[in-house]
DNA sequence: TAGTGGTCTAGACCACTAG
DNA sequence: TAGTGGTCTAGACCACTAT
């Protein structure tokens, strides 16, 4: 039954009978008017909620979901002639698609390497690096926990080490100290996030999250940063285009 | 309570009291252990089940999940000299990473174009196409629902409409039909899946699926093939590498 | 047949929202 | 205060697995 009240649910979501932000019957009339029990209509409107397709809110309703626009990332958000302009990545790709941006410092400081760091950065797990978490925010929802980490040697006295890099960002503050940017790459896979991811990035049920692994390197091969990031899965678009290989 | 139980459970399964492929206690006993009704024991299981953490049999029991080795896909897969020297790229991929590969044809058909596949060919929705969609298996597992879609005067009187595309697969009868393939985009986003496609990739419940868009252009720039796919969210991890454009 | 998870009922009480 | 969703109990019955 629960199924049968799910998908009845669904087809009126799907035919647009009820639209986005409408809100649903409660759930006691979706009992009621399917003649099962409470727990049963609550069960249908849980599977929904799993499928991304509605939200309920305590004390006010159920209400069909409104897709969040997603943002799209192509790897010209890396483009040299941004960073050296002085604009940080964040913002010039969010203001270039109509989203503003924004992020909060969750933690700037030393910190042991995790293997996945020290393995990209060929040094071994625990040795102290250069940390900061921050959580980036589009449109005031965070949408992201990004957090990068260096080499001491690297970001030794650089404006890396403080909460305001100034103008370029980290990418700026590298290059001033003598690391040519060159190539990144991107590794990524998807889950379902944990309870505290979901509660930071305040996810829906039914919301996967892109775990992002990003690796810096300059001209001489060397990585000069890493970052690992948890993305809220619904607001994110990735875009690559590439030559294929011989 | 259900949150309290299902906090139990999982610290017991990551500091490895439950061990991958254990057997959990029944919902029974864990009623019983936790002094709850047995609906708020089913309540917990289903949060971890969710969070993938764990996977339920119906007679036999609950069992801590074994994650499955994502497979890595990666720009090389595409590499020319692979398919120029026959071999297909869903095969040498997964065999160079150990798994065995094969693929079901679902149908194989003209139809009319999808929008998002007219957007990319540059034609009206709705022009006839050719397509072939395959149902991908790795390890016997179905891993992928891809579509691939052709413009008719591109494959007319080749391989690429016969089940058996011949030895290096699309890719080779492209260059033989005289299109040198040069470039390829990939445009990915996350959700999860519909019942269907949850049925179809049989995926556990708390499994999201990835939607890949790949366009592969000839030298001429003319977009040659737009694939549409559905891979299963816990078998596949992405990676990319590129310059850092100017 | 015994043991497991899956579905469903009927009802109590709690937490949050809005007028 | 009335209305909404959230949690929990106690118990019945079904579906599947193993012996």
């Amino acid at each position: 039954m629960q199924v049968r009240v799910a998908d009845d649910i669904r087809l009126k979501i799907e035919t647009g009978v009820y639209q986005p932000g409408d809100q649903l019957p409660t759930l006691d009339d979706l009992a009621a008017d399917n003649l099962v029990s409470l727990a049963v209509a609550r069960k249908a409107i849980d599977l929904l909620r799993q499928q991304g397709l509605v939200i309920t809110l305590q004390g006010k309703g159920t209400f069909v979901r409104k897709r969040p626009t997603a943002r799209r990332h192509g790897i010209d958000r890396y483009a040299k002639s941004r960073w050296r302009a002085g604009r940080a990545i964040l913002t010039a790709e969010a203001e270039a698609q109509g989203h503003n941006a924004g992020q909060l410092m969750r933690e700037l400081a030393e910190t042991p390497a995790p293997v996945i760091v020290a393995e990209r950065f060929k040094i071994a797990p625990g040795t102290p690096v250069w940390v900061r978490r921050r959580t980036t925010l589009v449109d005031d929802r965070p949408n992201q926990l990004a957090d990068s980490y260096f080499e001491l040697s690297v970001v030794r006295g650089t404006k890396i080490q403080e909460e305001d890099t100034g103008p370029g960002g980290s990418y700026a503050r590298l290059e001033e100290a003598g690391h040519e940017l060159d190539e990144i790459t991107e590794e990524w896979s998807v889950r379902m996030p944990t309870g505290p991811e979901s509660a930071a990035l305040r996810l829906p049920a039914g919301t996967p999250v892109v775990d992002l692994t990003r690796t810096t390197y300059d001209t001489d091969g060397r990585p000069v940063e890493v970052m690992l990031a948890v993305i809220a899965g619904d607001m994110v678009q990735m875009a690559y285009r590439f030559k294929i290989p011989d």
